[in-house]
Parts: C-alpha cells; sequence; structure tokens
RNA sequence: GUGGACGUAGCUCAGCUGGUAGAGCUCAGGAUUGUGACUCCUGCGGUCGAGGGUUCGAACCCCUUCGUCCACCCCA
C-alpha cells in the first residue's frame, strides 16, 4: 500500500517550525495594533466570480492557478488565491465601508496551483492588510511606515528595499498600455517569446523583461510617467515627500507594475535579495475602484500582502530568529522511581502556579535516572528538579543548575518555587 | 505549463567499471547503585521513491511514473 502523503506543494509545519511562525505572527501582531488596526477573519472559500471579478479574467491566478471546484448544489466554489477580494467582499456585505476609515488586518492560508519552488508554494500563508475610506497619500505612507517598523522589530532593517511607483488611474494607464502595444507591435519579431506573449496578456509586464533585444526595443518605448493623470501625478510625488520626511528609504521602479487588475495609483514592493528568484516579501498598492468593481459605492482602498513562509525564510537565512524564540523549557521535573511520580506531578504543578510564566517540564515514560537528565539538557531547560527517594524522605528536592558551573542544592520543598522564580 | 539537478536508515550523506547495504547524528542500554553536556563500547533502525526492462546477478544501466529542489513563467 503507497502511504498517503500530503498535496504537493502543500506543506505540514513541524514542532521545531512552530515557535518562528508565532514569532513572526504576534511580532505583526503587536505592530499592527500600535496603529490601532483591527483583524478580521473570512472564509477560505468565496464563490468563484467574487475573484473573477476583482483579480481581473486575463491573469495567470485566475486563468490557471485557482483551486476551483463545484460545491455539492452545483455552485462554484474557489479556494481564495489572496485575500483582498474577500475581504473586501466581508467588510461591505456588512457595512464597514459605508462613509467611514477603515483599518484591517487578516492572516491566513492562500492557495495557488503554481509549480512549488523556494518561497513559493501551493499553499502559502499571508498576512493582508487594507484599509477604506482614505483618498490621500498619508495613508499610504503610513502603511510603509508600518511595515519599516515592522521590519525593525524583526532585526530585518537594511535587508528589504523599497520600491514604489504610480501607475495611474485605469483610465490613464488604458491609454498608456494602448500606446506602449502600439509602438512595441513595430518590432514585435525582435522581442522574446514571453514578451510577444505578454503583448496580447499582460504588455505592462513587458517593461522588467530581462531578455536583453527586448530591453533594447524598450529603450525608445513611451514612459508610463508621461501618460500619468494630473490627480495620480500629485497622489505620488505627496507620498513621496511623506516618505522623506518619515525617513522612509525608497527608490522609484517604473517598470514596477503589479499583476492585478486592481491596483492603480500607488504600487510597492519590499523585496529582498537573500531569497533567490522570490524576492517579494511584501507588495500592496491602492485599489480604489474595486469596492465599486464589486457592487459597493465608490471607496478608496489601499493594501497590502506580507508572504509569511518568505519573510521567516529571510529571518532564518540572515540567523535573525531570536534564541529565546526555540526555547522549549525552563525547568525539567525529573522523577526517580514509581515513589516519586506522584509527589513530582504535584511539585511540577506548584511550580507552575508559582511562576505561570515558566515553562515547567515534567519527566513522563519512566526510564533510567541518567537518561531523564539527557532528557533535561536536551530539553534546554536551565534548570534540572531533581526528586527521588531521599529527596521524598527529607521532603526536599534537588536543584541543579544545567547551563553553568553552580553546584547541585537540596532546597525544601515548600522553598522550591520561591527559590526559582528568584532564578529564572 | 517549460527546463535542469536529485530521490539510499528518523535526519545528513557515502556506496568505484553492475557482485547482494555503510558512516555520522538521533534514539535505547552500558562503562559510572541516584546526575546531563565530553569520551568509549553495545544495540535498535532499510521493499535503496514506485513499477517495468536488460543481466547469471541491479542501489548502480534503460524505460515509465511519482515526488523534492532550483530556475523560467507568474507571484506573497
Amino acid at each position: 500500500m503507497a502511504k498517503i502523503k500530503a498535496i504537493r506543494g502543500m506543506n505540514d509545519i513541524l514542532p521545531d517550525q512552530t515557535p518562528v511562525w508565532q514569532y513572526v505572527e504576534s511580532t505583526v501582531r503587536k505592530v499592527l495594533g500600535q496603529y490601532g488596526y483591527q483583524e478580521i477573519r473570512m472564509p477560505i472559500v468565496e464563490q468563484t466570480e467574487l475573484f473573477k471579478r476583482s483579480i481581473g479574467e486575463v491573469t495567470d491566478i485566475v486563468e490557471k492557478e485557482m483551486y476551483t471546484f463545484e460545491d455539492r448544489n452545483g455552485d462554484s466554489l474557489t479556494l481564495r488565491p489572496e485575500g483582498t477580494a474577500g475581504c473586501v467582499r466581508a467588510a461591505e456585505e456588512h457595512g464597514l465601508l459605508f462613509n467611514q476609515t477603515r483599518r484591517l488586518w487578516y492572516t491566513g492560508p492562500m492557495f495557488r496551483h503554481e509549480r512549488p519552488q523556494k518561497g513559493r508554494y501551493r499553499q502559502f500563508h499571508q498576512i493582508g492588510v487594507e484599509c477604506f475610506g482614505m483618498a490621500g497619500p498619508d495613508i499610504d505612507a503610513e502603511l510603509l511606515i508600518l511595515t519599516a517598523r515592522l521590519w525593525s522589530a524583526l532585526g530585518l532593517t537594511g535587508h528589504a528595499r523599497l520600491e514604489i511607483n504610480s501607475i495611474g488611474t485605469s483610465e490613464s494607464r488604458k491609454v498608456y498600455r494602448e500606446a506602449l502595444v502600439a509602438y512595441l507591435q513595430q518590432y514585435k519579431d525582435r522581442l522574446d517569446e514571453d514578451s510577444q506573449r505578454r503583448l496580447e496578456t499582460n504588455p505592462l509586464r513587458i517593461l522588467d523583461s530581462k531578455d536583453p533585444a527586448t530591453r533594447e526595443v524598450l529603450v525608445n518605448a513611451p514612459v508610463l510617467d508621461d501618460y500619468l493623470d494630473e490627480e495620480s501625478r500629485n497622489h505620488f510625488s505627496q507620498l513621496k515627500a511623506l516618505l522623506d520626511a518619515a525617513g522612509v528609504a525608497y527608490t522609484v521602479n517604473p517598470a514596477l507594475v503589479r499583476g492585478l487588475d486592481y491596483y492603480g495609483k500607488t504600487v510597492f514592493e519590499w523585496i529582498t535579495d537573500s531569497l533567490g528568484a522570490q524576492g517579494t516579501i511584501c507588495a500592496g498598492g491602492r485599489y480604489d475602484g474595486l469596492v465599486q468593481q464589486l457592487g459597493g459605492k465608490p471607496t478608496d482602498a489601499v493594501g497590502f500582502a506580507m508572504g509569511i513562509e518568505r519573510l521567516i525564510l529571510l529571518l532564518e537565512t540572515l540567523e535573525l530568529v531570536p534564541d529565546y524564540v526555540n526555547n522549549q523549557a525552563d525547568i525539567y521535573v525529573t522523577a526517580m522511581g514509581d515513589i516519586a511520580t506522584a509527589p513530582a506531578l504535584a511539585l511540577a504543578e506548584d511550580l507552575r502556579t508559582a511562576m505561570p510564566s515558566a515553562v515547567v517540564v515534567g519527566h513522563c515514560g519512566g526510564g533510567s535516572f541518567k537518561s531523564q537528565m539527557k532528557k533535561a539538557d536536551r530539553s534546554g531547560a536551565r534548570y534540572a528538579v531533581i526528586l527521588g527517594e531521599n529527596e521524598i524522605r527529607n521532603q526536599t528536592a534537588g536543584l541543579k543548575p544545567l547551563r553553568d558551573d553552580q553546584p547541585q542544592r537540596e532546597v525544601p520543598q515548600a522553598e522550591l518555587a520561591a527559590e526559582l522564580a528568584k532564578l529564572v
């Protein structure tokens, strides 16, 4: 019988991995909380139509990467490939957007049927942040300042660079797209294969082609900046001024376009060079038209998503995960022989009551005393508490430091908690 | 979807021109009646990813398939 294995590209996150996940999630939670952002939780499955209408019919995501299936009643449902669409749907559906401003965030798994590689999986996890009802560049700036603070909290400052661009309103972008396509059509045979295809699918993507011949053609191509409407241009220059004032470094990348149709005006990416091909750890932009497009009232909006796997990969590559994150135990309580089992359980409970934040691991499962000490060592605990016949007779416990050369002491059981509280 | 590399013990990997499976780590026990980390000894542990073919004989050669990794595409 062949063993059943996990689905390709969908990974188990094992016990030695969960501490760093919790570390990242709690850090993000803390920083977002500082800015007054509220958490929202949406279903993982939505009507397929939601993603088609928001992400765009001709994007790769919708065309070939969605996990779409029929519900038992015949409805077409899809495992969410990203969070913005569902967030907008939920917020609109429950009246969270009308005549008010909102700062929301969420986290959870997303699903895209792509070929897995480093930093890219079929089930992956994002932390998404979405802001509604704020038209000005101040909220764009707040989001970027917030991410900069998050990098600082994680020790990542200097390891990711910020690229920004303005792709204008959908109207001005449409005019530009036509001009670009018209220009490139003249040199179609000089473009690389991928870019020829992109002429039909996603012309703006050709701008960051790596092919030398294509790059040569692009030298004289129309520039998006020349086609920007006045409002987008002002918005962008104000944003740059706000970032300058806040001390957030950035570079303007005119070739930066986003893959999802709903973006307009501000777009940005935080990129690292330490992860190979999948170097974008955080990306987003403004999507003022989406709420209306999904049937709501016109509502300005801006947001971004971070890839948690990529963030963790980066932290581990740079060895930035603090040691305390992986420490499993503070105190390990041994029990020598059957006679010590009940007293050891009771003593460990006393310790937990007296030191609520300490991790007190009690030995279970028998084994020689030697092996118990070995496990105490492996647990990472700073102190071993030793309970055997002698200690029980004397109402004491052995207190043995495991991380320095201090000698072992005999402490009355009644005083042990107070004694350890001083040390841990 | 395309290209390349790779699948051998729980983990990291050796295994020569084809001759019948190895090491280190981990784990258990011992040297040390009740004391971890260092050392030494012993032991547990494998359908060599799966299926087929060639051969007296395949972990090794051939085909198919599944999976992993990296890159392209695309994206977090």
